[in-house]
DNA sequence: GCCAACGTTGGC
DNA sequence: GCCAACGTTGGC
């Protein structure tokens, strides 16, 4: 098997909820609760239709940005890598919770995330208005207008630009 | 399949 | 808290 190029990503959280404290702490989580059908392909197998190579979801080894929305800062706070992709969101099994989702079974789920481990947590925020003042970063996903996909695709060199303004 | 109404996201 | 931009739902 020959050794693919890995993605990037970026993938947001509201820390309200989870943070990149709280991703520092646990070293390794689920990203479940992705109810959005664009994003959750993004965290599936691909398709065996696909041929190998052709990059349009997330595999193991790939790097993410860790990006806190609705935060004060908001932006992106640090790294992580994808683990295992297209398994079984389980929040969408649980009956209490408001991520239930009834159509769903067990031997067909509807909702799928990643496993997730913690790589860095960056010594400050590169905040979202930083991103949108820097003329290399025009076209990254997030600062498109109306762009709410939590998660989305991240070209290697935004995401290696956005690395060295974490350091600076 | 259209589309109005409604719900959600997320910056500000 | 406001609200623009989207996504989803459901009547027809």
């Amino acid at each position: 098997m020959v050794k693919e190029r890995i993605q990037y990503w970026l993938m947001k959280s509201e820390p309200s909820v989870y943070s990149i404290e709280d991703f520092k702490k646990e070293r390794k989580t689920l990203w479940t609760g992705v109810r959005n059908y664009q994003a959750r392909n993004f965290m599936m197998q691909p398709p065996s239709s696909l041929a190998s190579g052709e990059k349009a979801t997330m595999q193991p080894g790939d790097l993410f940005l860790f990006y806190h929305s609705n935060a004060d800062p908001t932006g992106v706070a640090g790294v992580g890598r994808i683990k295992q992709v297209g398994l079984p969101d389980p929040s969408q099994f649980e009956k209490s919770s408001e991520l239930f989702e009834p159509r769903a079974t067990k031997a067909k789920p509807i909702w799928f995330c990643a496993e997730c481990e913690f790589v860095e947590q960056f010594s400050r925020i590169v905040e979202l208005s930083e991103l949108r003042s820097d003329r290399k970063l025009t076209e990254l996903l997030v600062l498109k207008k109306g762009m709410r996909l939590s998660v989305q695709p991240v070209s290697q060199s935004h995401f290696k630009h956005i690395l060295t303004k974490a350091q600076s």
